[in-house]
DNA sequence: AATCTTACTTAGGAATCGACTG
DNA sequence: CAGTCGATTCCTAAGTAAGATT
């Protein structure tokens, strides 16, 4: 039994990665994942009911990836694997029934979906990048986000209120270290900091210009690729830490599956693969019930020593860097698991094979002790000494992502603070230059260089719509556009001067919204389109590159993406001078920054997905809405008998009331109604917030200087608006004049 | 000039925290 | 004092954009 168990449920196949398999009718394990170099990639499928007969076994080639996809896509549901409890038994639930489970499915993936049978965006790369198939043709169901846009016109320019920008940067930019001086409360580093702090500590002010270094690795670093990237600036003089944490090594505990009703033995790693995908309780004949129970245990426990375990991280957690200890931002290396990605991405359902020492390729300072390697007998693939990054460690797995992954700083360091802190003073200088940009673009609307009038509506949809740059990008990534990678199907002309767009942008966040726009670039627009099939570019003549490099020569530092930060800052700015009302309490003060950062918001096409809690909280708000809208009536008999002399009525509950003055009354029900108005305030609020999501823009775009300056105009305390970590996050911009417009 | 490589920011959802309620 | 629920933090995917390579 068992291995013809095993050889159905199992396969290997190794290499040829790259094929999607996604989400088809089996379970692939790999049989033999040797540490490190197997490079198996697992599928757990998640099956619908259909097919109940078909092989759980995929043994077969044809079976075993790509080709069915396309087909396989449209019908399956996604299930969220690696779910906790909850999710599990929800999943369990739906299993035995069908349309539940497609209600399940589409709540996880197709929120993202567009609804677009028709498209069939054969992989319209322009690249023409031999995509195999990609066959997109989800006919998933749209949730459509019940916000109506408002055709979010004209960022509305000039308006010169402004600062200096040079004022304060100047004085601290050169001397990186000082505004957060006293909040580094951490600063000296207890630990080996001591080594040689001074010597270092006095060398680091020149952070300026050099760009690679002379000598570098001759004889360190064993294969150093010899490009010194980053932006080549130095980012640091003496870099200290410990390298990075692994997660405990799988610890096989034996329980088995059922196929057929009968157990079948496991290898480890075949066993590893099943707790990591758990939300997925049978396929047919498999039961994996014994094993989710060991699971369900197993959570429990890990709970209890949890403590522990975090001590034994403390010292992974900080770098010594310019001798100043900082907290490190992801210092734990990514666990083995599967891989979901946002949308309806090629790779989903993919083994995430763990991460070893020898994957991983440390960062630090040439005089620092080497980190020794946490697992005995393994080392680390190399080690560097390149202080033109900033990273710390780095590793990939190029079946899943062949972006490498990088371990740096956390948000509040002061070296990532001073980036944040140039984000903004870049995005600052555009007010001096975007009247100017704006003529110039419209300008372009009807040049006759059809690349001119494609750079230039490409630039105004980007400037007022806050659209992303669109860099290109790799069939087996899901398929999502930004502005240069907008497909004609994408936006649709609307007589006589709208346009409708309509695409899935970022994580596959679908953007919908109508716009008004100048005549010319209607007719701008109607041209890109003509004699063109709707999968083609929009923008045929550039992509991201070229419009960059376009906008380069408008201002220095200038590119795509600072269009949003300047729009979202100067948004918040303006509207906050214009709706904050004196005199008011610190809640009506929130509530209006909270509608400027929704503003911002949804400028930028920020998105969450309703909580499945959100129907029940909307009721019971109401229910108490009611029953205070009850009370009421009931206060203003009271009040009406009280001016005549009679005593109060009692209450419904049987129990007496007090007998009061009218004014007693009057003031009763004045409270009572303030009460429910907030309620219904509170009400409309979250039905209003219920798809938006505040805190991307917060933390991402909104110029935190404008923030704390508006705090302290109006005495709003600053962990009203900040949470500690955006707090400690935003240090350096604490100290700002109260007058700071961005 | 397109493509690849590198390194860094931006992003939504899951997990966890912590205040509140019954 | 457990259970709920909104808020916060964690996690890691998915962008941008630079510089190097072909």
């Amino acid at each position: 039994m068992r291995s013809e168990a095993i050889s159905k449920l199992v396969m290997h196949n190794d290499d040829d990665d790259n094929k999607p398999l996604v989400f088809k009718k089996s379970v692939v394990i790999p049989s033999t994942v040797k540490d490190g170099d197997s490079e198996d990639d697992t599928i757990i499928s998640s099956r619908k009911s259909t097919a109940p007969e078909q092989k759980i076994n995929s043994d077969d080639e044809s079976d075993d990836d790509e080709a069915p996809i396309s087909s396989s896509l449209q019908k399956k549901k996604h299930v969220n694997e690696i779910s906790g409890s909850d999710g599990n038994k929800l999943l369990v639930k739906k299993f035995q029934n069908g349309s539940k489970l497609e209600s399940k499915g589409t709540k996880v993936s197709g929120k993202r979906l567009l609804e677009k049978d028709s498209s069939t965006h054969q992989s319209s790369m322009k690249k023409h990048k031999a995509s195999s198939s990609s066959a997109k043709q989800d006919s998933a169901k749209t949730e459509n986000l019940d916000r109506k846009r408002k055709a979010v016109v004209s960022p509305n320019e000039t308006d010169d209120d402004d600062v200096p920008i040079a004022k304060r940067i100047k004085s601290d930019s050169s001397n990186s270290k000082t505004p957060s001086a006293k909040l580094k409360v951490t600063k000296q580093s207890s630990t080996s900091s001591s080594k040689k702090p001074e010597v270092t500590r006095g060398a680091s002010p020149p952070p300026k210009k050099r760009s690679k270094r002379s000598k570098k690795d001759s004889d360190y670093a064993k294969s150093s690729k010899s490009s010194p990237s980053g932006d080549g600036k130095k980012k640091w003089t003496t870099l200290v830490h410990n390298g990075v944490t692994f997660p405990p090594p799988y610890e096989p505990h034996g329980t088995k599956i059922l196929y057929k009703g009968k157990p079948v033995n496991l290898s480890p790693e075949q066993e590893e693969v099943i707790p990591l995908s758990l939300s997925l309780r049978t396929l047919d004949d498999c039961d994996f019930t014994p094993i989710y129970e060991w699971h369900l245990e197993k959570k429990q426990k890990n709970k209890e020593k949890k403590g522990k375990k975090q001590e034994q991280e403390e010292k992974y957690m900080w770098a010594i860097i310019d001798g100043v200890k900082e907290k490190i931002g992801n210092y734990k290396v990514e666990p083995p698991g599967l891989f979901r990605g946002r949308g309806e991405h090629p790779k989903m359902g993919k083994f995430k094979r763990r991460i070893h020492p020898h994957d991983i390729t440390l960062n630090i300072g040439k005089d620092a002790p080497i980190p020794e390697c946490p697992i005995p007998g393994e080392r680390w693939k190399e080690i560097r000494h390149d202080n033109t990054v900033s990273w710390l460690a780095m590793w990939n797995d190029p079946v899943i992502l062949k972006k490498d992954k990088y371990v740096g700083l956390s948000a509040s360091s002061s070296q990532k603070g001073q980036s944040d802190k140039d984000k903004y003073e870049n995005a600052r200088k555009l007010k001096d230059h975007i009247e100017s940009i704006r003529e110039a673009y419209t300008k372009n609307f009807t040049s006759k260089d059809v690349l001119k009038r494609q750079i230039a509506v490409a630039t105004y949809l980007i400037d007022k719509l806050a659209l992303r740059a669109g860099t290109d990008k790799d069939d087996d990534e899901a398929d999502t556009v930004g502005c240069c990678t907008l497909k004609v199907d994408h936006v649709e002309c609307i007589h006589p001067n709208q346009l409708k767009f309509d695409f899935l942008g970022k994580d596959s966040i679908r953007y919908e919204n109508t716009v008004e726009v100048e005549p010319p670039v209607y007719k701008a627009i109607g041209q890109f389109k003509a004699g063109k099939s709707d999968s083609d570019d929009l923008f045929d003549e550039i992509d991201a590159n070229k419009l960059n490099a376009h906008l380069k020569e408008l201002m220095p530092g200038l590119t795509a993406k600072v269009f949003r930060t300047y729009n979202a800052s100067i948004t918040l700015d303006k509207t906050l001078r214009r709706e904050t009302k004196d005199g008011v309490d610190i809640n009506q003060k929130k509530i209006v920054y909270d509608q400027a950062n929704k503003e911002v918001a949804i400028i930028c096409n920020h998105q969450r997905a309703v909580t499945k809690s959100h129907g029940a909280q909307v009721k019971k708000l109401k229910d108490k809405i009611d029953e205070l809208k009850e009370g009421l009536k009931q206060l203003k008999t009271n009040l009406k008998r009280a001016k005549k002399g009679e005593a109060p009525l009692e209450g419904s509950d049987g129990k007496k009331t007090r007998n009061i003055t009218p004014e007693a009354w009057e003031k009763k029900i004045a409270q009572q109604k303030m009460k429910a108005e907030k309620m219904e305030h509170d009400m409309q609020t979250k039905e209003d917030l219920k798809t938006v999501a505040l805190g991307t823009s917060k933390i991402n775009y909104m110029d935190p200087r404008i923030t704390v300056a508006w705090c302290k105009r109006n005495e709003v305390p600053i962990e009203k608006m900040f949470t500690k970590t955006l707090q400690e996050k935003f240090t350096w911009a604490m100290d700002v004049e109260p007058d700071f417009r961005f």
